[in-house]
DNA sequence: CGAAGGTTTGAAAGGCATCAATTCCTGTGG
DNA sequence: CCACAGGAATTGATGCCTTTCAAACCTTCG
């Protein structure tokens, strides 16, 4: 058995909504990747920095991070393994937020010009990786409704079901489980709320068995039910085949 | 005097962040747009809609909502001349928001066919428009910051600093007074709040004379006292030239 | 002038934040 | 193997921010 190309859940995530030939599978395979190891809470890409190249998700857990004037933080998006955190990097001037280790993770870099290089090449790659970042965006979309207008108990339903989703997606769950290493002040940090009303509402999940959660392992039981508790809609994610209950 | 170019509000948008030479113009400009007119309130783009054309906002102001189940609603974005309001679904299947027109508007619609063809004949052209895709999902960023960690004052007060800036851009704002027509109902579906935190904010902003607010004209005083107050920072907008006041 | 929608105000209740303390883990060193 | 330290999770109490319900006022327009 070869080994394991790092594209991997990359390129199930892709696939999960389009159709991606072989041949341009190679070509995201060529590019001159450069692995690297990041640290639980190491921050690598800093707020405000100017990057040259992008950053792929190969494993373990990341996060966008905004830091405001009072030392309080919000989170705008959690990444998992098959996700181009910063791919917008290749339009913008400086970020205007810092990318976070959730988890020890490994990551993938690749410098702007190869990127700017495959497209020369291959124009049509320019749309299927800019689709990923439309998705991205879609994603930043429910957060902003269920930060809007949901409660919190059910924003952190909601959170649950989209990650379940988007990890069955990289083949990263099973009967309903899937880890989420975070403490509750992080969890806190992407529902808008503080530490204390965290807790509150994740022990109204478990109280209600809508939810299992123990050490940084989850178990949603009955997925319709918490996704029916949620308002989870999950046309946003844009897959192919809606997943009715994933396992 | 020939006629003012329908994408005239677009291009000053997208030179406010990049160059774009005559000869790209030229090609936005060929494009088979058509036209249409929507009144307020008008949602000229559905929920769940799978659409073969995108569209462009010429003048006027729109929205993109998301409708929940009990009738509450959640805005995710406002929309000004010069905005691609939903080139996103050139990648998406299905819209996962409405659109909605704020004030009377005047829209250009392109079919994706006549977009995609564009790009396989000048492919530097889908780097350009995905540019404006990913500047509009960091102000998505923004909107989940100001949502999840600031008070409702300082968000409706972060909404006005990037409304005069944006304004700023497509030349419709003068000596900080811009149009903004939105009901108070509209603007608490914005920011997440009820109606009356809504009005309430609002009054505070005019008690401190950081606002002022008629109809629907609006008039900050002092730019940079209302952006500190905000804790706004204009990165997000990825603009050229950072407007340090702008009139 | 009346109707209808938008804005403003008041009062009461609830959700969420804050402060502070306690308990539970988990990894470390004796 | 057990005690200890430090971080994370949990609990309690209090107060503020925001919602909800209701009503009054204001503006626009046929």
């Amino acid at each position: 058995m070869i080994r394991e190309s790092i594209l991997a859940p990359f390129l199930l995530s892709l696939r999960a909504r389009d159709s991606v030939s072989p041949e341009d599978a190679a070509r995201l395979e060529a590019l001159p990747w450069r692995l690297r190891d990041a640290k639980a809470d190491e921050e690598f890409i800093l707020e405000g920095s100017q990057t040259h190249d992008s950053c792929l998700v190969v494993s373990g857990y990341a996060t966008r991070i905004r830091h405001l004037s009072d030392g309080r933080r919000q989170l705008t998006a959690v990444h998992i393994a098959g996700d181009f955190v910063d791919l917008h990097s290749l339009h913008l001037n400086r970020m205007d937020h810092a990318v976070t280790a959730l988890s020890s993770c490994r990551l993938a870099f690749v410098s702007h010009s190869a990127l700017l290089d495959m497209f020369e090449a291959a124009p049509h790659m320019a749309l299927l990786l800019w689709k990923t970042t439309v998705i991205d965006a879609a994603i930043q979309r429910a957060w902003i409704v269920c930060l809007g207008r949901l409660s919190a108990p059910k924003h952190l339903a909601h959170l649950l079901c989209e990650l379940c989703i988007r990890l069955s997606v990289i083949e990263q769950t099973r009967n309903g489980t899937f880890d989420f290493p975070v403490t509750q002040q992080e969890l806190a940090d992407m529902l808008g709320l503080s530490i204390v009303h965290t807790n509150r509402s994740l022990q109204e999940l478990r109280a209600t068995e809508l939810v299992v959660w123990n050490r940084n392992r989850v178990t949603i039981p009955d997925f319709a039910k918490l996704a029916d508790y949620a308002e989870f809609d999950p046309t946003y994610l844009n897959l192919k085949n809606i997943p009715a209950g994933p396992n």
